[in-house]
DNA sequence: TTGAAAGCGCTAACAG
DNA sequence: CTGTTAGCGCTTTCAA
């Protein structure tokens, strides 16, 4: 492999000092302009690329972000991605993404690996896990992103989430609208949201009068190895008539149980939308996240703290919308 | 914000010089236990992180690999990035994912941040677009992956691909063997995919007996624009009882489309297997591709490649299975 | 076993 | 308008 041309081979080529080389290939406005199009010439003739790295350091910044996903698999993260990527290209940004399958020690790694990088500041949508945030952050600008950041430090960081509360209890309130009055809830075992997801339900059972029912609130495990079971145990032994999974990864773990249970009709409800629900053999009510919007602000928020970095830290909630498919 | 910890404030604090703390922290058995204990226990206090770029620049090397995704929000893809996230965690590199969303000048764009981030190698899963590949990789490795690079230069880098013709043959064939006897075709707007896919549904209708027929082999948009439209053209008009979707987008849109239609029972066949097909009110067919196979085998040999720039350029076929659902 | 010094590719004073 | 020079943070000879 031919060793890489460098800005020197380029000031040689064109017979002028590497600092106008920079220059020109800077678009400085004070080169003149023969001389940096010739420039741009022969560097272009040359195949050269410069080295961003190099750059980096000189400057002693970078534009990139960081992206901690814990489930790149999850319709719902790719989303989050994809309105990640936009917003920061917008503000000139690069985004460097690493996906933790949920697992702690990868949240470790990912973060060392964004430092190491020199990320500008970073994007968690993690959390729950043991990560010494504080510690391994330093002063790194953070946002936190659909899940809080553990209890201690919450309010140390900026933070963009739904509205769960409200959204799982408008969601509640469309099930029994639509007829069910006894309704199940298999909670998320991402411990904040689930202490809002159960809040909301609460809330909306209270204000349709109904009564709480500490037997039909169960909760998944992190690989929703649990949920099968809990289907059946909510919709065949406990008798319900409506049953509410609190994130799309459970809702899939339900309907893959479903068929096996042969039960009389009853509402479905799902925190977090999927296009393909349309293709479900009965209806489902959803409460779906304002994704691009949750992107956005985040960026938005991330880079405006890179650029002020004694903003204080606040707090987003964003509502999520009730669908009926 | 503090100023950044560099190994100078750690060499300072050590009382020893910045080259024994680069040892101590790289693990060099060079240097003492003793001091390189008391090295890394210093770094840790003083919350030393190094710094990537810098080492990278002093190295002449980075251990960063850049993979080109076309559509982040497709399944097929974020699994493809899940397996080459896996391998290349495995070999010790990190990963730069940039989604182009179809779109070239985003492909562009893409390769020249990988070129500037110094990416050791690149895994390309895209063009048909008018990119320049060779002039714009220089002598950058790369594979392609999922997609054949544009013809004319097919045969100067490695491709992993899953095998369109046999697949689609057998997909085709099952079709059939479950009763249809009219099979039309959506196929995909990438072309080289296309060409291969619609030579293996040719090939199943050979070998079944059955006539083939230009007015029931259709194209879809790079947007599936015109898929809805198709789908009733074919199994309303020109009377199809059986259809294949030459991929998941296309399928996607023929299912958003079928409750329109009214139509007697039919076989559905789909190249790309999504989980949820499961849940689909009729039974679907689908050639289901080797994925984390197809992320394994584009990373070992792009790494392989860095390692060996030499390496004869070779093309990797791997099989789908078929799957009823 | 440790230190001094050079240099990776680039940009930004400062001079001219 | 252009060149000289220094230095970003790190690793790696070469010497001690």
């Amino acid at each position: 492999m031919s060793r890489k041309i460098t800005i020197k081979d380029v000031a040689a080529e064109a017979g002028v000092s590497e600092a106008t080389i920079s220059r020109a290939l800077n678009d400085s406005p004070q080169v003149k302009k023969a001389t940096r199009q010739r420039i741009q010439k022969i560097a272009q003739d040359l195949g050269y690329h410069p080295n961003g790295l190099a750059r980096s350091i000189r400057v002693q910044k970078t534009n990139t972000l960081g992206v901690i996903i814990p489930d790149i698999l999850n319709n719902f993260f790719t989303h989050i991605i994809r309105a990640i990527e936009d917003a920061a290209a917008q503000a000139g940004y690069d985004v460097l993404i690493v996906n933790t399958d949920e697992q702690d020690d990868r949240e470790v790694s990912a973060l060392n690996l964004m430092l190491e990088k020199q990320a500008a500041g970073v994007i968690i949508t993690s959390a729950g896990g043991p990560t010494n945030y504080a510690a391994q952050l330093g002063n790194t600008p953070a946002v936190f992103v659909d899940r809080m950041p553990p209890a201690g430090i919450a309010t140390q960081y900026d933070r963009v989430l739904v509205d769960n509360v409200r959204g799982t209890q408008d969601l509640v309130t469309q099930l029994i609208d639509r007829g069910a009055q006894r309704v199940g809830i298999i909670n998320s075992a991402v411990s904040m949201t689930a202490t809002e997801r159960l809040k909301g339900y609460h809330r909306a059972l209270s204000v349709a009068g109904q009564p709480h029912d500490p037997a039909i609130e169960v909760t998944a495990r992190t690989d929703n190895s649990n949920v099968a079971q809990m289907t059946r145990q909510l919709l065949v032994n406990q008798r319900c008539d409506g049953l509410l999974a609190a994130d799309n990864t459970i809702m899939d773990a339900v309907l893959h149980k479903l068929p096996d249970l042969d039960l009389p009709p009853f509402q479905l409800g799902s925190f977090d939308d999927q296009d393909w629900f349309d293709f479900l053999p009965q209806p489902i009510v959803t409460a779906k996240q304002p994704i691009a919007q949750i992107g956005k602000t985040a960026v938005d928020r991330l880079i405006a703290r890179i650029n002020q970095p004694d903003l204080p830290a606040e707090e987003f909630r964003l509502a999520a919308k009730i669908i009926t498919h």
